[in-house]
RNA sequence: GCCAACUUAGCUCAACUGGUAGAGCAACUGACUUGUAAUCAGUAGGUUGUGGGUUCAAGUCCCACAGUUGGCUCCA
């Protein structure tokens, strides 16, 4: 290296470790460099105005280089274990890497440990990994040697003369680069699964084989993540939904879920929670039906548009769609009557259900279905009025999402080239979006050109307890719909004034919020949302009668209780209790039945000694209202 | 829709290269009357997703269909 300041830099930075660990093992924790802000190789000749930092495996940067060379490590397995088979592309992803490739004869997932211990032989066999330059002929003359078309048809849509591959042994690849110096530095990975992937991800092209893998710096961090993806496994809404008996799906009804018992609660819960809110705010709420005639879906665009994922059914000569959003509707309950700017904002909610038509591939338990319930609201005010009104959304969105302990990302999505309306329009509509962001204190990133066509909009990303992101709410401005309905409001002038609408949803779907939240609480609900709050256990069959009395002062205090009443011991009955995550077990025998108590043991504190049977009540009642609503 | 895999008792899963389906939990019955995460014993439960085929013989092999799971623009 010609330059030292790189390496002092990194000393510096790293003193303790190195006075502790040695210099060679700092020094060996080095896989690339970052010349004048520029990831490159550790081979890369330097210039003497160059600035150099060092790039080891513990940093993002190290660990996606170390990733990258790790899928061509796997491709190369590959090609040594299937000749003949045809590179496309092998990035690295967030928490790994995959490469895709058309193979002769399919695999699966059974075929993985065999390619991993191939990928081992190539470790073992410490191949230096170099860098090579070749003109854009030799570029594609070597793919045509080495029957790699989809590479040649990578550097024909690439600009540029010269082209980077990279060498280790018999292996040659197409990359940008930078890569280990060898692949003896490759130390922990893991092929996780296959998939299949259309080259390019257009379905009118061939379907690739998609293998996915991980390589961490350390085997611990292998470990720890494998561990992660166990525990993610263990919180899997499909699972936990039928363990804890909240809802089903049938052959009968593909992506249609079952709603049982303890399932309605929650929904109904959630809608009763988004009801109080609502109604502080003033909303009102309305019901639109589930199938309307095609006229009004040709009236509102749905047919041109949406017409793929919507169901169809057809009586008496007339044809009826289902409706996939509730908006349309809503449009004719507004139309029905003349309206005053003196009424606006008008605030009217929808727990509507809708069905969309998704392709089978896609359906996903809750995540994924054809048939969901949104909190859907539309606002219509006037352009005074408008950016009040989106505040008031972006703050009750923040009071639901703190609710649940979400943590949440905004964006703002501009004018998309093509729209409609003019550009006072897109003005006005575009900054009041910003200014009520703004004053409400909330960052977000800019989507420049993401908007609908028909307006610009607010997304909400939620980040869950295990760090992944969820879309679910939105805010979006629609200028489409008041002009194909000729939605009016008679202004102080007294003449007839296009009105502004807003559709918003919060929660989004509540089958997909729902199945966030069981793998947020992993089970675990809070107590005002649990399906069963209390469980009263009592000791033996002679204090049923008891339990019995303690559910129903629980019950008139509108509390969600059962009583065991199984023959079974008290440990076994706990046992059921704690299973079903039921935040309050009230154990009852001789000493409460006696002294109208109980003892009462929480499912994370355990045993918290006993209570009047009328303190707990009050302090259930207290436990059980609606958060953010002081 | 496409690629790959999977589908066995209510649930979770067994059954070697084809030889006639088994366990735990749950359910039911009985005994025990229980004090903070599983009391004991017994009983019952299956046209192996559906339909077809190969075979002396199919849970196992082949085909079709259905459902489910992992994926299907994070551009060398």
């Amino acid at each position: 290296m010609s330059d030292g300041f790189g390496i002092l830099k990194y000393y510096k930075e790293h003193q303790d470790e190195a006075s502790t660990l040695g210099v060679a093992a700092v020094l060996s924790q080095v896989v690339a460099l970052k010349v004048n802000g520029v990831l490159v190789d550790l081979s890369f000749s330097l210039g003497p105005a160059d600035t150099v930092e060092l790039v080891t495996l513990s940093s993002p940067e190290g660990l996606d280089v170390m990733r990258h060379t790790a899928s061509h490590v796997m491709a190369q397995a590959v090609l040594r274990l299937y000749p003949g088979a045809k590179l496309g592309v092998g990035p690295t992803i967030e928490n790994g890497f995959y490469y895709d490739i058309l193979l002769e004869k399919p695999i699966g997932d059974e075929d993985l440990p065999t390619i991993e211990s191939e990928m081992k032989k190539i470790i073992e066999e410490k191949l230096p990994v170099v860098r090579e330059e070749m003109t854009r002929e030799k570029a594609l003359e070597w793919c045509e040697k080495n029957h790699q078309p989809f590479k040649a048809e990578i550097i024909r849509d690439l600009e540029g003369e010269t082209f980077s591959f990279y060498r280790q042994g018999e292996f040659v690849d197409l990359c940008r680069g930078p890569h280990l110096p060898n692949t003896r530095f490759l130390k922990a990975f893991k092929l996780l699964h296959t998939a299949g992937a259309y080259w390019r991800g257009d379905e009118k092209n061939p379907m690739l084989t998609r293998i996915y893998g991980t390589a961490f710096a350390t085997k611990e961090d292998l470990e720890n993540y494998l561990h992660l993806l166990e525990e993610t496994k263990k919180r899997d809404h499909r699972r936990l939904g039928k363990e804890l008996g909240l809802f089903s799906f049938h052959e009968e009804g593909p992506g249609l879920p079952f709603w049982k018992p303890k399932g309605v609660v929650l929904k109904n819960t959630l809608i009763e929670f988004m009801r109080a809110h609502q109604r502080r705010l003033g909303y009102v709420e309305v019901e639109t039906p589930t199938m309307l005639k095609d006229d009004l879906w040709r009236i509102s665009g749905h047919m041109e548009n949406f017409k793929e994922n919507m169901f169809f059914l057809e009586k008496d000569g007339e044809n009826y769609a289902i409706k996939p959003m509730n908006c349309p509707g809503g449009m004719l309950l507004y139309k029905e009557e003349l309206h005053s700017y003196r009424e606006l904002p008008l605030k009217v909610a929808e727990f509507g259900k809708v069905h969309r038509y998704e392709r089978s591939g896609v359906l996903q338990g809750l995540l994924r279905v054809r048939g969901f319930t949104q909190d859907d609201a539309h606002i219509f005010t006037t352009p005074e009025g408008l950016k009040d009104a989106i505040r008031e959304i972006i703050e009750l969105v923040d009071v639901v999402y703190r609710t649940f302990g979400f943590s949440y990302s905004t964006a703002l999505s501009t004018r998309p080239e093509k729209s409609m309306g003019t550009d006072e329009q897109w003005e006005l509509a575009t900054s009041s979006l910003k200014a009520a962001l703004e004053e409400s204190g909330i960052a977000y990133t800019l989507q420049e050109g993401e908007g609908a066509f028909y307006g610009p909009k607010i997304e909400y990303h939620l980040k869950d307890a295990l760090g992944r992101t969820h879309q679910c709410g939105t805010i979006q401005l629609d200028m489409n719909l008041p002009e194909r309905f000729d939605l009016t409001y008679v202004g102080e002038d007294g003449k007839p004034h296009r009105v502004i609408m807003l559709h918003r949803a919060i929660l989004g779907s509540l089958e997909r919020f729902i199945a966030i939240l069981i793998e947020h609480y992993g089970g675990k609900f809070p107590f005002w949302l649990a399906p069963v709050q209390v469980a009263v256990l009592p000791v033996s069959d002679r204090f049923v009668e008891y339990g019995c009395e303690v559910k129903r002062a629980l019950e008139r205090a509108g509390i969600r209780v059962t009583v065991d009443t199984s023959s079974e011991k008290l440990g076994y009955k706990i046992r059921q209790a704690q299973l079903e995550q039921v935040p309050y077990m009230l154990v009852v025998g001789e000493k409460e039945a006696a002294e109208k108590k109980v003892s009462v043991r929480h499912r994370e504190e355990g045993d918290k000694g006993s209570v009047s049977l009328e303190t707990l009540v009050e302090e259930l009642k207290r436990q059980n209202r609606f958060p953010g609503l002081e």
